[in-house]
DNA sequence: CAGTGGTCTAGACCACAGT
DNA sequence: CTGTGGTCTAGACCACTGT
């Protein structure tokens, strides 16, 4: 009963455990599984889809890790989550803002090489003093000024003199130029704006910001990328789902 | 050469991917395995410690997921991160601040049976008016006011009336009855203090606040708390690991 | 007790990266 | 080409939950 109608297809290239996964995942944003619904046990999918359990186990595992099932010995697989936004994902606010609908703009601010100071030198695990592109922005969406960018990125991983980031999102930039983001590290937090930033943000001096720091790391472990931003907190939340594994 | 000194015991109850694991997180961090070293591959790890290779997969992925580890197909396996902090986990800040070693204390406000109103009820799947807890406590650190903490909790999930929170967490007296969290969702953002807020926090009027919304769900998918945290951010900053999957 | 997920094995073939 | 991780199979036994 609890077996929602997914199918796999072996001659696509996509693996089997995404496929059930994604269906899986479908299944609840459209509400077919709601909260607190229990699915059927992995022997049974597996049996009934014609796959061995430990790759059923893999298609669920990777909706657990999302937060959006949870399992328990001994008693089964629920469905945890309300059809929420999307989890956090390791990609850029372009990026977010882009699939959102929403008509943002990017006004480039500055682009220019740099020698490094010592935090942006740290961070990027570079020498103090070396070159790295330093790129300021400002993003507006629906004309309303929601983001002030400042970010570095050491002129050895990429060339950033003739791109036009006002079309171009840095982590596009990047998977263009086959550099693969896999891990970020970020900080969060707030302070009051100073001047400068303020008149850009469209506020006045002293108004909260929402503060965020991240260094992001390639598949090579390489730290390709360090960047400050501000965020004008009436616009812009930052949303984590936590999962305990 | 890249063989990490790791012997796993078949007779303890705990996992073989998990002692694997842990043995060599712990070689990253006191620094034997540097970012950037490449570990053995798959097969010859598995061989070496007698084990399936899924098995030491397993323990692989584990550390992936944690941003420890970089895998690249045809290449290997790397070490990314520095010996940063650990990653944020499912616990509470009370618990945060007592691993730190810190000399964390806890002011409870106010502890008391209400009627859900409309977003305290919405968040935890109850019907507004019904009885849930609330809860508000102060948290200093060191003598200094740190967070200013709202948490409701369904009078149907647990009994706080007789708990004393200035000694206890909130989520170590959900472990200790039977309750275990396995999902959260936050939402993180600022804005100034009001009055009251800012007389509680040590600050002023219109001072920058950062602030946290959370819900969390047990292992039933069961929503249990609901809380709103103010905190100082001079004092605090929220860390994270993101890894694209 | 029966049912569930948690762990583990010993293989297999494929896709991609670098030489 | 070789070496690597990515995927997949068809079983097995164990630990925990609820009846």
């Amino acid at each position: 009963m609890p077996l929602p109608d997914v199918v796999v297809n072996r001659s696509s290239p996509v693996p089997l455990y995404f496929q059930v996964a994604e269906q899986l995942e479908r299944a609840i944003f459209e509400g077919k599984l709601a909260p607190g619904d229990r699915i059927a046990n992995e022997v049974a999918l597996a049996g009934d889809l014609g796959l061995s359990r430990p790759t059923m186990r893999q298609a669920i595992q990777l909706l657990v890790d999302k937060g959006m099932l949870v399992r328990k010995r001994g008693v089964g697989t629920q469905v945890v989550h309300p059809p929420i936004k999307r989890t956090v994902e390791l990609t850029s606010l372009y990026d977010d803002l882009k699939r959102g609908g929403r008509q943002a703009e990017t006004q480039v601010l500055d682009q220019q090489l740099v020698e490094a100071d010592e935090v942006a030198a740290s961070r990027l695990k570079v020498a103090e003093g070396s070159s790295v592109w330093k790129l300021d922005r400002l993003r507006t969406v629906d004309g309303e000024p929601l983001a002030l960018m400042r970010n570095f990125v050491p002129a050895a991983i990429s060339d950033l003199s003739h791109v036009d980031f006002t079309t171009t999102g840095l982590y596009e930039h990047f998977r263009a130029g086959g550099i693969h983001l896999r891990v970020a590290h970020q900080t969060i937090s707030a302070r009051r704006a100073e001047t400068a930033e303020a008149r850009l943000l469209g506020g006045r001096k002293g108004d909260p910001v929402l503060t965020m720091e991240r260094t992001s790391f390639d598949d090579s472990g390489r730290a390709v990328e360090y960047g400050t931003h501000l965020y004008r907190p009436d616009l812009y939340a930052y949303e984590t789902t936590l999962v305990d594994r």
